[in-house]
DNA sequence: TGTACATCAGTGAACGCGCGTTCACTGATGTAC
DNA sequence: TGTACATCAGTGAACGCGCGTTCACTGATGTAC
C-alpha cells in the first residue's frame, strides 16, 4: 500500500525534468540577448546544475535551439490549423486567426520572442528551421486560397506571393507585440491593425487575380500596372 | 615647391581613415553574428590598432552601432525620396521604388545586413534607432498616400496601416535578398515577387478606404503624427 | 523475495583562452609666438 | 622664419573574469536472476 512506485519520480522523469528546466532557462536568458551569445555555464547556473551537466541533454547550444524551435511552433500549428478548417472563407478566418495569433503571443511570449530573434541572425541551422516552418505555414495558406471559388485561374506565382506577404504581416504583427507594452488595449489595437491589413491584401489578391477577366477597377489602378514592369 | 602640406594626411584625416576602418571591420565583423556579440579586441585586431586604441573613436560598441544605423539609412532615404518625388501616381511609384532598392542592397549587403540583423534582438538603443528610422520612413509613405486625389476621405488610421504593410514587405524583401543566392535571377525573382505585393496592397487599399461604411468617416486629409493610437 | 551488477545523470577540478577596461606612456602633428 | 609648448591618436602591460570542454569520478536508480 504504502509502497507506491508512482510517488517517486523515475531516473527518466528526472532527466525529463532537467532537460525542461534547461530549456527553460535558456529561454528567458536570451529573452535580453540571443541564442549565440548564451553562456552554457549561465544556463547550468540558473538551472542549479553543473557546467558539465548540460552535454547529458544537449550535444550543443544549436542543439538546444533546435529543440526550442520545434516547441515554439508546435501548438501555433496546430492552432492555426483548426481554426482555418473551421472558417470557409478568406474574410471570415482573418478575424479568428488573428485573435489566436495574439492569444498565443500572450500566454508565451518567450518562445515567439525567441522565434523572432533568431529568424534573422541566429545560428545558422536554427535560422534555417525557422525558415522552413514559416515556408510550410505559407504554403498552407496558399493551398487554402487554392480551394476559394474562382481560384482555379490564379497562378501558383501569385498564390505563393500573396501567401508570403500574409506570413511577412503576421510576423510582423508577432513583433510589434514583443516588443510594445503588454496592455490589453494595445494588443488589441495590434489584432485591429493586422486585421485590416490582411483584409486590405486579401482585397488587393482577389481584385489582382481576376484582372484578366476585367473586373471595373479604377482606371488609376490599371495605369499601376501598365507602368509596372521593368 | 616640393613641400606640399596637401601630400600628407593630416592628424584628422588619419582620424577619420581610423574609424573608418573601425566601422568596415564591424561590418564585417558582425556579418556572421551580431553587434551584442562583437567583440572590441576582434575589431582591433582586424584594423590593425591596440585594443585600447577603439576608445579614442567610439564610447562603446552601442555606439559604434548608432553610427552604422545612421549610416545605412543615410543614402538610402535620399535615394528612396528622390524616386517618390519623381513619380506622382502610387503605381508608378512601385516598379522604381522597388528597383532602387535592390540595387542598393545589391551594392551594400553589409549595411543592410546589419540593419535586418540588429532591428530584432540587437542592443536596445540602436533597435530603437533602427525603429525611429522604419517610423519615419513608414510617415512619409502614409504621406504620399494623403497627396493622392482622392485621399481626403481616408482616415489616419488606415494610411497608417497601409503604410506600415509597405514597409514591412520591403523589409522581408531585403531579408529575403540578403538570405538567398545573390543571382541577378533571384534578385529580378524577389523585385517581381515585392512589387507585385505592394500593388496588390495598393489595390486592396485603396478599395478598402473608399468603402463608404469606413467608420466614422473622419474626413482630416494630412497625416499627423502619433496621434493615432487610441 | 534478496542480492549482485549495470546504467547513467550529475559532479568538480582543471585546462587554456579571449574578453573589456584601466592606466601611465610615447612621439608625431599642430600651433602660438 | 625658427623654437617651445600643447595636443592627442595610438601603445602595451596588467587586472580579474567567465567561457567551453575534458576527464575520471560518484552514487542513486534500474534490472537480471
Amino acid at each position: 500500500m504504502d509502497d507506491q512506485p508512482v510517488a517517486l519520480p523515475t531516473r527518466t522523469e528526472r532527466k525529463e525534468r532537467t532537460r525542461r528546466a534547461i530549456l527553460d532557462a535558456a529561454l528567458t536568458l536570451t529573452e535580453q540577448s540571443s541564442l549565440s551569445a548564451l553562456s552554457l555555464r549561465h544556463v547550468a547556473r540558473e538551472v542549479g546544475i553543473a557546467p558539465t551537466a548540460f552535454y547529458r541533454h544537449f550535444t550543443s547550444a544549436e542543439d538546444l535551439g533546435l529543440a526550442l524551435v520545434d516547441e515554439s511552433f508546435s501548438s501555433l500549428r496546430r492552432t492555426l490549423r483548426d481554426v482555418r478548417a473551421a472558417q470557409p472563407s478568406v474574410g471570415g478566418v482573418i478575424g479568428p486567426s488573428v485573435e489566436v495569433l495574439v492569444d498565443r503571443v500572450r500566454a508565451d511570449p518567450e518562445h515567439f520572442g525567441f522565434i523572432s530573434r533568431e529568424r534573422v541572425g541566429g545560428l545558422p541551422g536554427v535560422r534555417a528551421a525557422i525558415r522552413h516552418e514559416l515556408d510550410l505555414f505559407e504554403a498552407e495558406i496558399a493551398t487554402d486560397f487554392a480551394r476559394l471559388p474562382g481560384a482555379v485561374h490564379w497562378s501558383n506565382d501569385d498564390l505563393r506571393t500573396s501567401a508570403n506577404l500574409i506570413v511577412v504581416a503576421m510576423v510582423a504583427a508577432v513583433e510589434r507585440l514583443l516588443q510594445g507594452p503588454g496592455t490589453p488595449a494595445f494588443e488589441r489595437e495590434v489584432a485591429r491593425t493586422t486585421a485590416t491589413q490582411l483584409r486590405m491584401l486579401s482585397i488587393g489578391a482577389i481584385q489582382w487575380r481576376s484582372r484578366p477577366q476585367d473586373r471595373g477597377g479604377s482606371g488609376r489602378l490599371r495605369a499601376a500596372d501598365d507602368t509596372a514592369t521593368s
